[in-house]
DNA sequence: TGCACCGATGTTTTT
DNA sequence: CATCGGTGCA
């Protein structure tokens, strides 16, 4: 495409930050108002200004941004031109830098990255090791703690060297923090581990510690973009700071109003101060708003001008004034759900939308289940984001912890976690063992677990024989892995160490389900050696597979194609929109979240979230919420988020319905307690009369019925697609209600025997 | 050492 | 309500 076509599709205020090739500058960007345009077209033109793409750097806030970038520009410039640059998020492109470097540091270029769980069990282990309290040191707390620390570049030097944080932690009675936080450290750097933060961390190390290094990056990368610049943190805004120090020619892109990362570190200051820090810095704003009707804009304006600590914006837009806001109340979490399904239903058939144009966003990830079985009982396909990711599933992680250590045998999360799965009896007083000799003889569990036979341990011989037999089998896949792909390797693993025979044994449903998950794996290794064929100079190896893996979100694994509604937490659809969006959940304690609530900055956080989930609509946008909702097991009272009374009332319309959907379980109201009159009686009380249920049956609960529900249409014969295996016809059904199991053949892919419970099938 | 059961305990948000 | 960790028994 000429350099004329694209340019022309952008407004005057695009095009400034577009064709402005040298020297700092930033794009203040509102909501919906072309901010990736500007990116991709700022970077094709540069391209097209004779500026290599391999000198280009753009760092995204999520891999798919990134993908999706890279796309476009290729679809300018021609795939062949695009496909040098570096595009990626910071962990994933300081990852492979840190590969590249490793030695530098004194890691394995195959380093380990642990995900917050392996840091989470490492830090308890430390804690149980030195004899402390777990009610006082609690886990998850010091971990992040320590990664505070980390984005803040607070060192174990820097931490017992400053006198503040030593005093507060032991004011807080957890005077041992500094030396949790150094053992920490030092475990991390014997197994050859990093955190997510050591990614960024180290990344700093290396450009400070050797100029060469960062002398070689900062000639490569002379042109650099950085996407989502308001949710830097520190660590980010150094390494940035450093490698764009010597031609200055920085792009940052952000908006302050849609900062929601601050609880990971994120310094809202970065973008507030970008121009002190480069005073020659170029600011372009761009303030139109394509995206979204007249309402939702306006809407979202007079929220977030309840901020104080913003920079001056003024989003408009000049679309038509669309539906107004609709706010919905519901008595229940369950009626909530019914009523999102209810009109997603109506609104899809009235106005013939596809699933696709719906999202319901919610604050967090345990929202999501009143949704999924309002919408399972309407038949409504939908796909959850985030949540639990695929990798990090028990028998996932179990079989990525076995590769892990076949790369990097001193990986010790991964080492406990597999050496006595399956059952090789090797207990808690061997382990115990282990990790004392290990300590003596400054080894890592792998080694003394190999050589056991040779050192003096007190340990018996039956166990000694198990760890070195052990040890030989990682070896033995060791040696096997040199001569062949990551799949090939995966599957030994799958098969040898009787991981998968261990399940199939089991034959329980879930055990079942896990058998799948594994193949799914097998099938996922299989994708990217293949994938990674095509590229230049990778190989398909394990370390390549593994460091993808540690990296990946759910949305890698997106299926676009897919007829559904989409659901995800408020902080995952950042950067995404929708024709239609449900904001559900909006009362106080929620959304606001409790935990945000006793600060203003806090507070402003979570209107900044209220604020990026309305601008995600385009059309129409509705909030809902409950009188009482389950939390714990237990059913609360709910108030109204103080939120909804922000929003300038001429942009609202308050509908507050009756709820009485059809798809309310068929229950006596006499079960119910006193305390939930207000549910019962929404409805008038003759007509719950329970339908005459015949006499041997249970009456329908609202849990047996739901897997009632999920078998409707699907019938021997019927022609169903699954989201990896494709279409395919349903051979047979055995089973009912949660163990219903489909023996499904699917075209060209074989016969998978799914259970239904699980398996997301879409009826043809 | 391994397995079955029970009670306690905790929920933001994610690379 | 789920998962996790601890306990007690084979």
């Amino acid at each position: 495409m000429a350099v004329e076509d694209y340019l022309s599709q952008l407004n005057d205020a695009q095009q400034q930050p577009t064709t402005h090739v040298d020297g700092p500058l930033m794009v203040i960007a509102g909501a919906g108002s072309g901010k990736t345009r500007v990116l991709t077209y700022r970077i094709a033109y540069l391209m097209q200004q004779g500026i290599d793409a391999f000198s280009i750097l753009a760092l995204t806030f999520t891999n798919k941004a990134a993908r999706e970038m890279k796309t476009r520009i290729a679809e300018i410039v021609g795939e062949s031109e695009s496909k040098n640059l570096w595009m990626g998020t910071f962990h994933s492109v300081f990852a492979r830098i840190l590969r590249a470097e490793a030695d530098r540091l004194g890691y394995p270029s195959s380093f380990t990255i642990y995900d917050s769980q392996d840091s989470e069990r490492l830090v308890k282990s430390i804690i149980k090791e030195m004899n402390l309290d777990t009610d006082i040191y609690k886990p998850k707390q010091i971990r992040n703690r320590i990664s505070s620390f980390k984005n803040s570049l607070i060192t174990v030097r820097a931490y017992h060297n400053n006198p503040e944080l030593v005093e507060t932690d032991r004011e807080a009675r957890r005077s041992a923090m500094g030396n949790i936080y150094r053992n920490y450290v030092e475990r991390c750097f014997k197994a050859g581990a990093m955190d997510f933060d050591d990614l960024l961390l180290k990344t700093n190390e290396l450009l400070n510690r050797f100029p060469d290094v960062l002398a070689k990056y900062q000639d490569r990368f002379r042109y650099i973009l950085v996407d989502e610049y308001q949710d830097t943190n520190h660590s980010q805004y150094l390494i940035v700071r450093a490698l764009a120090d010597k031609f200055q020619n920085l792009c940052v892109v952000g908006d302050d109003a849609q900062s929601i990362y601050a609880f990971r570190g994120a310094n809202i200051e970065n973008i507030l101060n970008f121009q002190k820090d480069y005073p020659d810095a170029k600011t372009y704003r761009l303030e139109q708003n394509y995206r979204s009707t007249e309402c939702i804009v306006e809407a979202a304006n007079s929220v977030i001008n309840h901020n104080q600590n913003k920079l001056d914006k003024t989003v408009w837009t000049a679309n038509e004034k669309g539906e107004k806001i609709v706010i919905h109340r519901s008595p229940s979490d369950g009626d909530e759900g019914r009523y999102v399904a209810q009109s997603i239903f109506e609104q899809a058939m009235n106005l013939q939308l596809s699933y696709t144009s719906f999202a319901i966003l919610y604050r967090t990830n345990a929202q999501s289940r009143a949704m999924e079985d309002a919408l399972r009982k309407r038949n409504i396909p939908y796909r959850v984001y985030g949540g639990l990711s695929f990798y990090q599933r028990k028998e996932i992680k179990d079989m990525l912890a076995y590769l892990r250590l076949i790369v990097n045998p001193k990986d010790e999360e991964s080492l406990r976690r597999v050496i006595n799965y399956p059952t090789r009896g090797i207990g808690q007083t061997t382990m115990n063992k282990l990790v004392v000799a290990a300590q003596e003889h400054n080894l890592s569990l792998f080694e003394v677990a190999d050589q056991a036979n040779h050192l003096p341990l007190q340990i018996h011989a039956g166990a000694k024989t198990k760890l070195v037999n052990f040890a030989t089998l990682i070896k033995s896949f060791q040696v096997a892995n040199a001569n062949q792909t990551a799949f090939e390797t995966a599957d030994m693993v799958a098969k040898k160490t009787g991981l998968v025979q261990e399940l199939k044994k089991e034959g329980t449903p879930e055990a079942i389900n896990r058998v799948e998950n594994i193949e799914e794996l097998l099938n996922g290794i299989r994708d990217f050696v293949d994938g990674q064929r095509e590229i230049v100079d990778a190989k398909g190896s394990l370390v390549e597979f593994l460091a993808d893996v540690a990296l990946a979100t759910d949305f890698d694994n997106e299926i676009t194609d897919e007829n559904s509604v989409s659901l995800m937490t408020v902080h995952l659809a950042k950067g995404l929109e929708f024709p239609h969006v449900f904001i559900v959940g909006m009362e106080d304690d929620l959304f606001p979240s409790a935990m945000n609530m006793n600060s203003r900055s806090e507070l402003e956080e979570e209107r900044r979230l209220f604020y990026v989930a309305l601008t995600r609509a385009k059309k129409l946008a509705t909030l809902t919420y409950t009188q009482c909702r389950y939390r714990w097991g237990k059913l609360n009272d709910a108030e109204p988020s103080r939120f909804l009374s922000e929003i300038d009332h001429s942009y609202v319309d308050n509908r507050v319905v009756e709820s009485n959907y059809e798809f309310k379980p068929l229950v006596d109201p006499s079960i119910f307690g006193d305390d939930h009159s207000k549910i019962r009686f929404k409805k008038p009380p003759t007509k719950s009369t329970p339908k005459r249920v015949p006499k041997n049956l249970k009456p329908v609960s609202a849990s047996t019925h739901s897997s009632l529900i999920e078998l409707e249409g699907l019938e021997v014969g019927a022609r169903v697609s699954h989201n990896r295996f494709g279409a395919g016809t349903i051979v047979s059904i055995e089973g009912d209600g949660g163990d219903a199991k489909a023996l499904i053949d699917f075209d060209g892919n074989g016969r998978k025997n799914l259970l239904l419970r699980f398996a997301k099938l879409d009826i043809l």
